[in-house]
RNA sequence: GGCCCGGUAGUUCAGUUGGUUAGAAUGCCAGCCUGUCACGCUGGAGGUCACCGGUUCGAGCCCGGUUCGGGUCGCCA
């Protein structure tokens, strides 16, 4: 057993002021050069890669050695560092290198299957198989501390701010509304199940009402839902919560923390207050609640510009309460062909609209996919509401609200995409508040909270309570949007337990179900609950948007695949029907026919 | 659950209209090489073209199905 040489530098640090001096590094094999007698390696470690030497001045037992050196054996090296007779200006060590005296090589390794650098190419399978080796990478371990920093951030804020760090359970009870549970079985108590967090919101609330006025936590939560490439099965959030406090009181708070958030990781000013936009006037103006303001292409309805019209998609959409709603995207009339709008076409499908009508404006005539419906000089008035000149492109969408806010909003954010208008380096942050209250579910067929069921109805709006006037309640809800991200969101919370039980009838909810579901909750609020609200930020989502990486798995150390799993460890597995049987859990898998 | 894209050497990819023994780069192995740093030179090994079936004289290529991966819609209070 080779014994260990006790490093004096880190590889990647290693500058000119070092010559001269000993130096004992410990990494991998990066790179190996063999020139006949004389070999080079770059041995690398978390900091980077210094170039190590081993020549004449080496001891030829050791030069001998460096000579069975391969790819990503683990290695010390100890030597003096000198400057190089060339120099490579590409690395940050590129002046020195370090003349080897003595070498160690602690493990030897299998030719690996990816490459080992931070430019690959292989594919996220591979990435994630062998995630100890992409973890090798500078780059990769630039993002492991690039969010330890954060997490240093994020507590020396909130515990200067007088927050309290709480950490909550776990195995917690299952909660039927909002997203599906992982369940947890428990041994002691046969049949029945603990659920991880989908987030800690009922703890948080009842430590309001425990008195701990200002919480905190860096939680893990757990979503066992479908995934995206923004959106892990478990992921982690900064969770925190107020009390005696309103919705202005939360804002300032998190304007504060963000403004130190991105100084410190990124070394920018964000200007606060930051801008405030109504989620009506987010899903109008952007077609989304999580509107990218890095661009332009506001949506506009041009409903009684075309509602006496002989195009009948329009005219009936309007009839049946929809809109007809459109985006000028201006001097892209050239830039996009006929085939690219078929296609923007196939794709607004897939949020249910039926089709899409373009609008050319040239110098002299007005071209479009429904010249037969449209006289030139109606062409030129629906040009005119969207200001449009010579160049633009016009793309109009027809149907329902929903409808149609998706489909444009996919567009505004797909063109700016395709024009280069998403410049990671450019930060676009605001609010959206006044969130509505309630969402019809055609599924259910009955409202559901949008928000969570305990979020407070703004104060104006409690009228329509009694007057079953659902769709005009808006609640004291917000997110936080950056770059077209939902980087958190949060809310007032209802305190007072009448308009609770109000709230819950208003959602169809049985006593029996508010008893089995929330009993515990609900009794905590018959004790003095104070006034309280608060937010949750996506820690992972504004790693992302820190580092300007669009992937969430680049900041999760050990992240799952799309079907959830770890292709790693490959989690989940079947367990033995031992250990079913001491959970008393039955497997029963329906056959495909 | 739906839709879209993809699976060819260890890796990243090319592969024309369906036509000889499936190629390149890189990596790997061996030899040479004392200032390389994407070292260079010479040689070599390396393939179930994801799987199953079909069409065809002939399939990496066309068709059907399956599977795996990615993106997305639904979903994510």
């Amino acid at each position: 057993m080779d014994e260990l040489m006790k490093r004096t530098h880190y590889c990647g640090t290693l500058r000119k002021e070092d010559i001269g001096k000993k130096a004992v590094v410990n990494g991998w094999v990066a790179k190996n050069r063999r020139l006949g007698a004389l070999v080079f390696a770059d041995i690398r470690d978390r900091s980077g890669i210094v170039q190590v030497v081993f020549d004449e001045n080496t001891p030829d037992e050791v030069r001998e050695k460096a000579e069975t050196l391969r790819g990503e054996y683990c290695v010390g090296v100890s030597g003096t560092v000198r400057e190089r007779e060339s120099k490579n200006e590409d690395l940050p060590t590129g002046h020195i290198e370090i003349v080897a005296d003595a070498l160690v090589i602690y493990s030897e390794s299998e030719t690996p299957p990816i490459y080992i650098k931070d430019d690959d190419n292989v594919s996220g399978d591979l990435r994630l198989k062998y995630r100890y080796l992409d973890l090798r990478k500078p780059g990769m371990q630039n993002i492991l501390s690039f969010r330890s920093k954060m997490y240093n951030v994020i507590r020396n804020f909130y515990y200067k701010n007088g927050f309290t760090e709480v950490e909550t359970p776990v195995l917690a009870k299952p909660t039927p509304e909002g997203a599906r549970d992982y369940l947890v079985p428990s041994r002691v108590n046969p049949g029945k199940f603990y659920a991880l967090p989908q987030s800690p919101q009922q703890f948080k609330q009842l430590l309001m009402i425990g008195g701990t006025d200002r919480y905190v936590q860096i939680a893990k939560c757990y979503r066992d839902e479908d995934l995206r490439a923004d959106r892990q099965p478990e992921f982690t959030q900064i969770d925190l919560e107020m009390s005696f406090v309103d919705q202005n009181d939360i804002i300032a708070v998190q304007e504060a923390f963000l403004k130190e958030l991105f100084k410190e990781m990124k070394g920018i000013e964000i200007q606060t207050p930051l801008p405030r936009i109504t989620w009506d006037e987010a899903m109008n103006r952007y077609g989304s609640d999580k509107p990218d303001l890095r661009f332009g292409f506001e949506l506009k309805d041009i409903a009684d510009a075309v509602k006496d019209c002989s195009f009948e998609v329009f005219t009936n959409a309007i009839k049946d309460g929809g809109r007809v709603m459109g985006v000028c995207f201006t001097g892209c009339s050239e830039k996009f062909s006929r085939k690219d709008i078929d296609k923007m076409t196939e794709k607004v499908k897939t949020f249910g609209a039926k089709g899409l009508v373009w609008i050319r404006k040239e110098d002299n005539e007005i071209k479009s996919s429904v010249n037969k419906f449209f006289s030139q000089e109606e062409l030129a008035s629906i040009c005119d509401r969207f200001e449009a000149k010579a160049g633009d492109l016009i793309l109009i969408c027809s149907g329902k609200n929903t409808v149609v806010w998706a489909a444009l909003g996919f567009l505004r954010r797909d063109i700016a995409g395709k024009l280069g208008l998403l410049d990671p380096n450019v930060y676009k942050l605001c609010w959206v508040v006044d969130f509505p209250m309630f969402e019809w579910s055609e599924e259910e067929q009955r409202y559901t909270a949008m928000h969570h069921p305990f979020t407070s109805p703004k104060k104006e709006h409690m009228k329509y309570l009694e007057t079953g006037e659902l769709e005009k309640i808006y609640a004291d809800a917000y997110d936080i949007v950056i770059n077209g991200y939902e980087a958190g969101g949060g809310s007032i919370r209802i305190h007072d337990s009448k308009l609770q039980k109000k709230i819950f009838e208003v959602l169809k909810l049985s006593d029996e179900d508010i008893r089995n579901r929330f009993g515990f909750f609900i009794d905590a609020f018959k004790y003095g609950a104070p006034p309280h609200g608060g937010l949750a930020f996506g820690l992972d989502r504004l790693c992302m948007l820190l580092l300007g990486t669009d992937d969430i798995r680049q900041v999760i150390a050990f992240p799952k695949n799309q079907n959830a799993q770890c292709v790693m460890s490959e989690a989940p597995t079947t367990v033995t029907a031992d250990q079913l049987r001491e959970l008393s859990v039955a497997i029963d898998i329906k056959e495909e026919q």
